[in-house]
DNA sequence: CGGACTTATTGGTATAGACCAGTATCGCCG
DNA sequence: CGGCGATACTGGTCTATACCAATAAGTCCG
C-alpha cells in the first residue's frame, strides 16, 4: 500500500510502548520475516512488564500484520502479503508464483450437493437442482493463507468430480467443459475469523480476516463459480483496477 | 454478504460462551442496532466471570464487528454496514443517501502542499510541485466512519481551496474545472488504525479497519484524485463488479 | 540410526484486585 | 429555567498469579 512511515507513537503506555520497541527491531532488520520473537515470558523479564500487558502490545501488532502466532509454539514475524486482484482472475497457483512465492493447494472435501434457497437464487436453478461444492485450503510458502468453498453448477461441468482439484479449477471448467469467465462480481468484508475457517486456517477464533465472495459469469451469464473465501487478514491485498461506469 | 448463520459454537471456553450469550441477545432482537450494552462490571455480576473474561469475550464481538465502544461511554450494537463500491465512485454523500443513512462530512484540513517522491510518480510531476491535500472525516447517522487525505493537482484545480469541501469534492472537480474520472485504480489491505488514524476517528489503536487507496484518472490518463481513505472495518462492505479483462 | 517416551517450554485461559481518565448524570445555585 | 460543579459510573491500563494444553526438545531404548 505504498507504506507511509508510521510515527514512532510513544504515548507512555507501556504496552504501546513495548509494541513500538518490537516493530522497531523489525523494521531495523534484527528481526527477519519468519524469524521468532523471544517467548512472553523472556519479553516479560527484558521489560519488567506483566504477562498480559507484554500480551497486549503483541495483539497490537497482530493486528497490524505485523506478526503472528502459531499456537503454542510462539509469535513470528509476518512474511509480506500476496497481492491479490479478485476482478483478474488467473488462478491462485499462477499469480502467487508471479510474485514469487509458493502456492500449494489442498482439497479438503468436494462432494455433490443440492441448491439450497440462496443457491437456486444464485444459480437460477430450482432449490434441490444439483451442484458440486468443493472446500480447499490454500497455503503460502507453507503458512495457510485461505479457505474457500467453491460451489459450481453440475448441469454445466458434468462428473466434474473425477477431477483432482490441487490444481486449477478455472483451467479445468475451461479445458474440460468450455466454461470461461467473462465477468466478476466481488464482495469483501473484513471479518473474523471463526468456528470453521478459524479451525482450517489453525487460528484463534475471533482473529481479524477478509471474506470475499465472487460470483463469476460466463458470457451468455451464466453463473460459472459461486466462491466463498476466507483469507487471514494479514497474507493478503486486494487490488483492484477498473473503468468507471 | 448474503450472510450465513455463525455456528452455535460453545466450547467450553468462558469468554466465547460469554460472546455467544450476547450474540445471541443482539440476533434475537433483546438488543437492538444503536443500544447499549450492560456495563462491563454489571456482565462480570451476572455471569460470575472476572473483568478480564467479560472484556475477551466483547473483544470478539468487536472484531466481528457485531458491537463497537465509544471511549469510557459504555458499548453499543453496531448499526448494519454501508456498501460501498469503489469502482463506482458518486461520492459518498449520495450512496450513503442512497441506502437510506444520513451522510456528514467534516473537513478536518484544507492546505497546499508540495510533492515530494511518492507524490511526484503518482502526479508524473517533478518533486516539488504544487498540489492540494484536504483532510476529512465522514459519518453516518452521526458516527465516524472513516478519515481521508486526498491530494490533487493544483495545475488541474488551481485555486481549489476557496471552495468548501463539506460537500462532494468531485461534483466541485467536475463541475468548475471539467474533470471527470474514467479510471480507478484501487487497493485495499485489512489494517489496524492506529496514531493520526485512530485518534480521528475516536478509536483505540490497533482496532482493526480496511485502508483503501484509490487513484482516479481522466479519459487522457491524467490523475484527477489521489486518495487514502482509512475506514473502520465494521462500517463497511465492499462490492466490486467487473469485466474479466 | 530411528522411533518412542519424558520433560521443559510456550502460548491460552482465567482469576482478583487496583488505580486512572474520560463520560454522563444529577442536583444545587443563580 | 439555564448553567455549573460535584459525583457516580464506565471503560482503559496494569499487576500478579495460577493452571491447562499443545508444541518442541531432549533422552532413552531397541
Amino acid at each position: 500500500m505504498t507504506h507511509v512511515v508510521s510515527a514512532p507513537k510513544s504515548d507512555g503506555l507501556h504496552y504501546l510502548v513495548m509494541r513500538d520497541d518490537i516493530a522497531a527491531r523489525i523494521a531495523a532488520g534484527d528481526l527477519q520475516p519468519g524469524d521468532r520473537l523471544p517467548s512472553e515470558r523472556r519479553l516479560q523479564d527484558e521489560t519488567g512488564l506483566a504477562r498480559g500487558t507484554v500480551r497486549a502490545g503483541l495483539f497490537q501488532l497482530e493486528a497490524e500484520g505485523v506478526i503472528y502466532r502459531r499456537d503454542r509454539s510462539g509469535w513470528y514475524v509476518s512474511p509480506p502479503p500476496v497481492i491479490y486482484d479478485p476482478t483478474r482472475w488467473d488462478g491462485f497457483m499462477s499469480y502467487v508464483e508471479a510474485q514469487g512465492r509458493r502456492p500449494t493447494t489442498e482439497t479438503l472435501s468436494a462432494e455433490p450437493v443440492t441448491a439450497d434457497a440462496l443457491l437456486a437464487q444464485v444459480f437460477s436453478r430450482p432449490p434441490g437442482a444439483p451442484l458440486f461444492m468443493i472446500r480447499r485450503r490454500r497455503h503460502v510458502d507453507g503458512r495457510a493463507v485461505l479457505v474457500e468453498s467453491i460451489v459450481v453448477d453440475a448441469a454445466l461441468a458434468p462428473d466434474l468430480l473425477r477431477f483432482s482439484f490441487d490444481q486449477s479449477l478455472t483451467s479445468i471448467l475451461k479445458s474440460e467443459y468450455g466454461l470461461s469467465v467473462a465477468r466478476n462480481a466481488v464482495r469483501m468484508q473484513p471479518c473474523a475469523l471463526t468456528g470453521h475457517e478459524a479451525e482450517a486456517l489453525r487460528l484463534k477464533p475471533g482473529l481479524p480476516g477478509l471474506a470475499v465472495q465472487r460470483t463469476s459469469y460466463d458470457a451468455q451469464g451464466r453463473v460459472v463459480e459461486f466462491d466463498h473465501e476466507h483469507w487471514r487478514h494479514d497474507a493478503v491485498r486486494i487490488s483492484v483496477d477498473t473503468r468507471v461506469r
